[in-house]
DNA sequence: CTTTGCTGATAGTATTACTATTATTTAGTA
DNA sequence: TACTAAATAATAGTAATACTATCAGCAAAG
């Protein structure tokens, strides 16, 4: 038996709470599911309507557009990631295996967590791979910011980031060194399934992903080297 | 007094070479500096045929449409970098000078070229850094991968991996990281001016671009030492 | 028992990303 | 100089997208 949880998201990220009622949940479920298989660009409002047996006027209700539906599902993956690394770190004294720690989860795949029955984690990290660059890559980008839409992005950058200056804290680049492997840790599967040349992991066997972690790893250790 | 020159790109990646026509050196010009103004959303071959005195027909006689014009610009840029990377590469023996002239000239602030009267290349940096990872990030990839059309920047990747593995044949990760470095050479630009709690560069001052390439040269340098 | 809010149903609009057709201009060649 | 071929301009049209607006039915809350 598992505790349900809900992630507190900031308000401007949508209309109308989905969490709140089960049209909401079914937009949610639905639009991962649609996303995931379409693409961004194949993935329309109308075609979500008829999935979920209702109308495009009902999903207008909950999200403004598709660009704020896709920047309420990628924040909601970096918000359950930084819970889940808070979780896993919560009693670790030395800060280098709380690092080592967010690393592995950060790079490792996902599997459903009971917790959330409505998300597909496994399709949400597809979408965060294939997809969570535009959110940010707009020219409303600033506008956006300034109503917060991208804090899940950057509390989890900046928790990460604070193990980082624990452990050394002269080194100048920690913000910049964890974006960095927030976004190889995505790019490199990516790159694996897509275009091989650009990574040196093979996308046999799934260990893609354990690779994907030392390759991380280790950069990360020997970059922030005393 | 400098030399005219043409980069050789993929034959896929257009229907009619543009550089061989006034016209098609019209659509390269004007596409950069709408699409630099507009970003890639906002900009439509109906705006750009107004901005040439032409009409929508005839550029699509140019390009399939706007994503492969978008793919060509982008691949036009990293030529041009694997172009002047060889150049000034040349002549150096040791490959730790040649990394770091390679890391160099993919950090800095790109001004105008002489040599290519057509393109902006300050304004094609730009684009660069907002829209790149859009060539590649769609459900066509597979599809435009085996037509070539990633060629140019495949390229650039395994040409500086191999300095690496120059450097050091054991490193594992030589693609990954340069890849990697890559993406955080036009990533990082963007986050200091739109998501600054992303980096440790500051806007001001124009000083992120050598900031930046201390932070990854001194990425690389320290991820590839024996 | 009434109001409020949510949803569904329907309709409509401007724009986009094309495709097709034909006329006109330009350039190269006999 | 005339002829031919290619390139371009002009125009029109289409299906789909990304919305917006209106209204009616229904359920829950006061």
């Amino acid at each position: 038996m598992t505790t349900l949880l809900k992630l507190q998201m900031n308000d401007n990220l949508y209309l109308k709470d989905p969490q709140d009622t089960e049209l909401g949940q079914k937009i949610v479920r639905h639009s991962i599911q649609l996303i995931d298989e379409l693409g961004l660009e194949g993935f329309t409002f109308k075609k979500l309507s008829v999935a979920i047996e209702s109308t495009e006027a009902s999903i207008y209700r909950y999200f403004e557009n598709k660009h704020k539906l896709l920047v309420y599902l990628i924040t909601w993956y970096w918000t359950w990631m930084e819970y889940k690394i808070d979780f896993a770190t919560n009693n670790i004294k030395d800060p280098y295996q709380r690092l080592e720690k967010a690393m592995k989860l950060i790079t490792e795949k996902k599997c459903y967590d009971n917790s959330f029955p409505d998300v597909d984690e496994t399709a949400l990290q597809r979408i965060v791979i294939n997809e969570s660059e535009k959110t940010y890559l707009t020219k409303q980008v600033d506008h956006d910011n300034k109503f917060g839409l991208f804090k899940g992005y950057k509390s989890l950058c900046g928790r990460i980031a604070d193990i980082v200056s624990e452990i050394n804290p002269k080194y100048p680049f920690s913000h910049s060194l964890i974006s960095t492997c927030l976004q190889a840790a995505h790019q490199q599967v990516f790159f694996a399934e897509h275009l091989p040349s650009l990574t040196d992991h093979k996308d046999a066997h799934e260990e893609v992903y354990s690779r994907n972690f030392e390759f991380i790893h280790s950069l990360v250790l020997k970059a922030i080297q005393k």
